[in-house]
RNA sequence: GGCGACGUGGCCGAGUGGUUAGGCGCGGGUCUGCAAAACCCGUUACCCCGGUUCAAUUCCGGGCGUCGCCUCCA
């Protein structure tokens, strides 16, 4: 299988071939605010491709870090009165509950960066003894001049980042190019003991430590927003290979970012959109086929009928499932080669999902010419499952009042259970229907689909879904 | 300015040197007590200009336009 290798700008064969262990890290958030629709993309890109490489035979480790030191943070707590581990704590909390509204898998390891001081430490220390590092009035940098591959990710040569306006200007830099491993600890701010005094570490060295710690010297996969190629990626390669001489990454993948009226969304600008709240609105399914619909490393434009359309999309996928439970029968082989074929090449999902709808027609008509589909709805289920497209099926337990009420307007005998509830109303619709009292029928059915149960009368008996 | 990505039908979005993506929407039909669902048919696509070729949306060159990165960012 291929896939688009940053470093290097081409697609190529992934090495070594299933079966192998694969070591998998991804940049995880800042936990620093509310997850906004971009942190989704990249969680879900990245579980996607987790989910195939494992389907294809990998045994995977999968590690995406928390970052919870960090310049913003401690802004971001002191702007809102809280400590920085109350609010690490609280945002982190935050995205995990809404990455698990995607069907995003928890990683193998979530490795927190306060929680690896040492090892930061000894990354740092073994920079400075190769020549790398300096100590200055109680911060440490990194060398970037004493590196020499220094660019090779992004694409920037050190003499060009220097005519670039942003560049941070400090007395304590011997180049102005030297990023900060280390930083002491200003009044008020969290800290800790280094051989160089109190301090933090730097925002990048965090990344090199816990991926080195979980998955070795040398790391098959790294994973992550493309705006993190330069600075943060590119940094990461100079203090892993620059303390270990090795290379750090086989394959470096890096997903595109997300625009909202043709503006990137990020923190900084404000252009953003609550993830939490498009989940609430339009459902997790329909966030992450969204998200599926794009190829990963391309934009995705967002807009709001984009992810209505996509609502509709996964309805349609819904009701696929609610006609076909999963089958006890072998998937079609024909279908898991096309899905094969199609994913194999850099995680074409766009296509995965195209083929997925033609799984449900190609099933749909089956069933209707009487056929038995269970091959091709069993490739659907194993499919869907591989993009992470799961659904929940919903229990009817906040509708228990309203069910018993309306069972017994209907002088149906009913106990307290909601499920035997709708049942015992089917049952009257049914008897209703035998007796062709289309009034009664259809009032049942114009009352459930008022409490948001919408009733389906097919060949083969009635089916019910809450809308 | 440097580096990179991209311009496909009403909308989104794959793909291909000549032959069906797919979804949503819209129109027609089949089925059905009605409704919904499902299925079938249609909705005449590839930014512009050159070039290569028997043939280009697909390859090459140029133009126009959009977006990202260039030390906060997923």
């Amino acid at each position: 299988m291929r896939v688009f290798n940053t470093l290097g700008r081409v697609l190529t064969e992934l090495e070594p071939a299933p079966p192998a262990r694969l070591g998998m890290y991804v940049c995880g958030p800042t936990v620093q605010s509310e997850p906004h629709l971009g942190h989704g993309r990249s969680a879900v890109a990245f579980d996607t491709i987790r989910r195939y490489l494992r389907w294809r035979g990998y045994d995977v480790t999968y590690v995406r870090n928390v970052t919870d030191i960090e310049d913003k943070i401690i802004a971001a707590a002191q702007e809102r009165g809280m400590s920085v581990p109350e609010l690490a704590e609280e945002m982190s909390a935050r995205f995990a509950e809404t990455f698990a509204a995607l069907a995003v898998e928890a990683p193998d390891v979530e490795p927190r960066a306060t929680e690896h001081i040492p090892e930061i430490i000894e990354l740092i220390a073994r920079l400075i003894d190769r020549g790398l590092a300096y100590p200055s009035g109680g911060d440490v940098y990194f060398s970037v001049r004493g590196f020499e591959g220094y660019g090779k990710l992004s694409g920037r040569r050190p003499d060009e980042l220097l005519s670039g306006a942003r560049v941070e200007v400090s007395d304590a830099k011997q180049d102005p190019l030297d990023f900060a491993l280390w930083k002491a600890a200003k009044p008020g701010e969290p800290w800790w003991h280094s051989p160089w005094g109190r301090g933090r570490p730097g925002w990048h060295i965090e990344c090199s430590a816990m991926a080195m710690k979980y998955l070795g010297e040398t790391i098959d996969i790294h994973g992550g927003g493309n705006d993190l190629i330069f600075p943060h990626h590119e940094n990461e390669i100079a203090q892993s290979e620059g303390a270990t001489g090795k290379p750090f990454v086989q394959y470096w993948l890096h997903n595109g970012m997300v625009n909202l009226a043709g503006e990137k969304m990020s923190k900084s600008t404000g252009v953003l959109v609550d993830l939490a709240e498009a989940i609430r609105r339009f459902g997790g399914m329909a966030v992450r086929l969204l998200y599926l619909r794009a190829h990963y490393r391309s934009p995705l434009e967002f807009r709001e009928e984009l992810v209505a359309d996509a609502a509709a999309a996964v309805e349609r996928l819904d009701r696929f499932r609610r006609r076909f439970p999963p089958p006890d029968a072998a998937a079609d082989p024909e279908a898991l080669e096309r899905f094969r074929r199609v994913m194999d090449d850099d995680f074409g999902t766009p296509e995965a999902v195209g083929l997925l709808f033609d799984l449900v027609r190609e099933a749909n008509r089956m069933a209707d010419e009487g056929q038995d589909p269970a091959g091709i709805v069993a490739a659907f289920y194993e499919i869907a499952g591989v993009l992470g497209l799961v659904f929940a099926s919903t229990g009817l337990d906040d509708l228990a009042d309203p069910l018993v009420s309306l069972a017994a307007e209907f002088g149906v005998e009913v106990d307290g259970d909601p499920v035997a509830c709708l049942e015992s109303l089917l049952a009257r619709r049914r008897r209703a229907r035998e007796e062709r009292d289309w009034p009664v029928a259809d009032a049942i059915r114009d009352r459930l689909d008022a409490l948001g149960i919408v009733v389906e009368d097919s060949a083969d008996g009635t089916r019910w879904h809450r809308r």
